[in-house]
RNA sequence: GCGGUCGUAGCUCAAUUGGAUAGAGCAACAGGCUACGAACUUGUAGGUUGGGGGUUCGAGUCCCUCCGACCGCGCCA
């Protein structure tokens, strides 16, 4: 085989994907019967190799063989008809049924050059005309944020950010339920607050919403409508709703946007019933003939989606419910979209059930996908944090994001899997940020940062375009197949909705990279090994960029 | 009662969609800078994956059944 200029390199995944088709015609050619699935993954012990299949076991079956008969009968054949294949793995071993493979030193070095080459662009696919619409963070207007949107915000910018790497077209939405009693119960407890400013006697519902926020509202707006004095009671309670709902929608997006989350799409329920398209989903699903009336309200037929009960859409006094904006909103988005996605808070674990059974039911099987955030449990030491709306003392996303920093707050939230239920222990956030995470994978950048600045500015311009042949190093080389796992971490993180693995794979990155930095020296020795270290460090240093930018947590040059 | 999500080291959590001897961090203990940043690193210890059955070459993962936690179960939103 010719050698390979660097420009050329083939990356691991075009090895593998050649050893695959290889595997493959050997399998067919041993065992005709059978059909071989080619798998790779990363074993879990160094010493089965840096990728493994077991296409073996796949085929035990039909071959009536020992699942390692299988294996060497196929490493033996693969070795002999494609030698050109093989030869770019340092070895390939037929252990216990699986094949551990090793490739070649080259391979990981060019997967170095490629990432210096490419910079920001290492890991982004090529746009692939699928759009996805996603919503989450969504609250009710009728308060501030609390901790548990932090994680929805932190899991799912985490999405949009990787989904718009892997080539997704994405739009990102946020529904304002300002519609129905809620928003009633807020004009009364903001009407309550507003006379209390004259007559502290003016008794406060006992449904209301006891947040202080809500008192300084209703000062601002004494003093900056005075209008409302002259109005009737209804029409005040009304007006005051109103400017209560856009003053608390501005403060949450404000918060939103303190979060490094931006949104395509402020979607307003009031507004889904002014345009008729209330109407026009309800209409679709009578269409459907799947809505039946019954004692003068009308339902939908979702025990025939998997439902628990059939939902009403609209009641007996002809107004519709909270459900048929579900199916308005999600018939929207289905049509507009490929796919669907919604990430939902704890308390709507009923729904998952309900709303993919709606896309069925509106000819979209499979279209939508519910992502449960699980509850978030704040802790201070040993002290549990109660955190109840109707009590008032509730713990805001603001608070926890002053008292922890931004990017601590992002980065421990889209931690963990988004099913899991999380303990959040502010004191530990706070007293011991030196032992976050996060501080960990930032160290690692600025680390890589204070080495280019001390190298000599002509090495680190030479180290772009050096021979990387120098990398032998284990450290070195482990390090370089840790970078070259970014396009499929991502990949995976879309796949499987699991944002988390961005930060599971970013302090990997940090431990390799610090690991590479305790055994090698970067800026002494020969100016070869000199110089292709500093070209590991560049590439270290995108990747590590690369995904805290994913996670919306900064890379800094110095802390 | 019905339905949903879970249960993994002392603590907080992983486990690449069913793969090999279940892994990290914190806490504990013992080491490593005359050093490009020690916010780092090397090692030790820590487990019947809540219990019990089943499915198969192979189960933390899938099925059944108990136990436990949380959340839903309204013509509220």
């Amino acid at each position: 085989m010719e050698p390979i200029a660097a420009e050329h390199a083939l990356l691991p995944d075009d090895a593998l994907r050649a050893l695959a088709d290889a595997l493959r015609e050997s399998a067919q050619a041993l065992y005709p019967s059978a059909s071989a699935e080619v798998s790779f993954e990363a074993p879990r012990r160094p010493e089965f190799g840096e990728v493994a299949t077991n296409v073996a076991f796949s085929l035990v079956r039909a071959a009536r063989r020992s699942p390692q008969d299988v294996a060497a009968a196929l490493v033996a054949d693969v070795c002999e008809r494609a030698p050109r294949v093989t030869q770019l793995f340092s070895s390939i071993e037929a252990v216990a049924g699986f094949i551990n493979l090793r490739l070649s030193p080259s391979i990981w070095q060019g997967t170095v050059a490629r990432i210096v080459r490419e910079g920001e662009a290492f890991a982004r696919a090529a746009h692939r005309g699928v759009r996805i619409s996603i919503e989450f963070g969504s609250a009710n207007p009728t308060g501030p944020l609390l901790v548990v949107q932090g994680r929805a915000l932190s899991i799912g910018d985490a999405l949009v950010r990787t989904m718009r790497l892997r080539g997704y077209d994405v739009f990102v939405e946020w529904i304002i339920n300002d519609a129905g009693g809620q928003l009633e119960t807020l004009g009364r407890s903001i009407d309550a607050r507003y006379r209390q400013l004259s007559d502290p006697a003016v008794p406060f519902p006992d449904d209301g919403y006891p947040g202080e926020y809500l008192v300084e509202i209703a000062r601002r707006l004494h003093d900056s409508h005075p209008e409302l004095a002259t109005m009737g009671d209804s029409e005040r309670v009304a007006s005051l709703a109103r400017f209560a709902r856009d003053e608390l929608v501005a403060e949450q997006q404000r918060c939103v946007a303190r979060f490094g989350v931006e949104y395509d799409l402020w979607q307003s329920e009031r507004e889904l019933h002014e345009t008729g398209k209330i109407e026009a989903g309800i209409a679709r699903l009578k269409e459907l003939g799947l809505t039946y009336e019954s004692e003068g309200a009308l339902f939908f037929r979702a025990t025939e989606f998997g439902d628990d009960k059939d939902r009403v859409l609209v009641r007996a006094d002809g107004r519709p419910t909270y459900f048929s904006s579900d199916v308005a909103y999600h018939y929207e988005k289905l049509q507009r979209a490929d796919r669907v996605i919604d990430i939902l808070g704890p308390d709507h674990h009923g729904y998952i059930g309900r709303l993919s059974g709606l896309a069925a039911a509106l000819g979209y099987p499979g279209h939508l996908d519910v992502l449960i955030a699980q509850q978030v449990t704040l802790v201070r030491g040993t002290e549990q944090v109660a955190m109840s709306k109707r009590a008032g003392n509730i713990v805001t996303l603001d608070e926890i994001v002053s008292e922890v920093g931004r990017d601590a707050t992002r980065f421990f939230f889209a931690m963990l899997a988004t099913d899991s239920p999380l303990t959040f222990d502010v004191q530990l956030a706070v007293e011991q940020s030196n032992e976050n995470p996060v501080y960990y994978v930032q160290y690692g950048h600025a680390r890589i940062c204070s080495v280019l600045r001390r190298a000599h500015a002509g090495d680190v311009e030479a180290a772009k375009v050096t021979d990387l042949s120098p990398l032998k190093h284990a450290a070195e080389l482990a390090l370089a197949r840790r970078l070259a796992e970014l396009p499929a971490t991502a990949q995976g993180v879309v796949d499987a909705l699991a944002p988390h693995r961005l930060a599971r794979y970013a302090r990997d990155v940090a431990t390799d990279f610090h690991q590479f930095y305790t055994e090698c020296r970067i800026l002494e020795g020969d100016v070869a090994v000199r110089h292709a270290r500093l070209a590991l460090c560049l590439a270290a240093k995108q990747v590590l960029s690369t995904v805290l930018g994913l996670l919306g947590v900064a890379a800094p040059e110095s802390m």
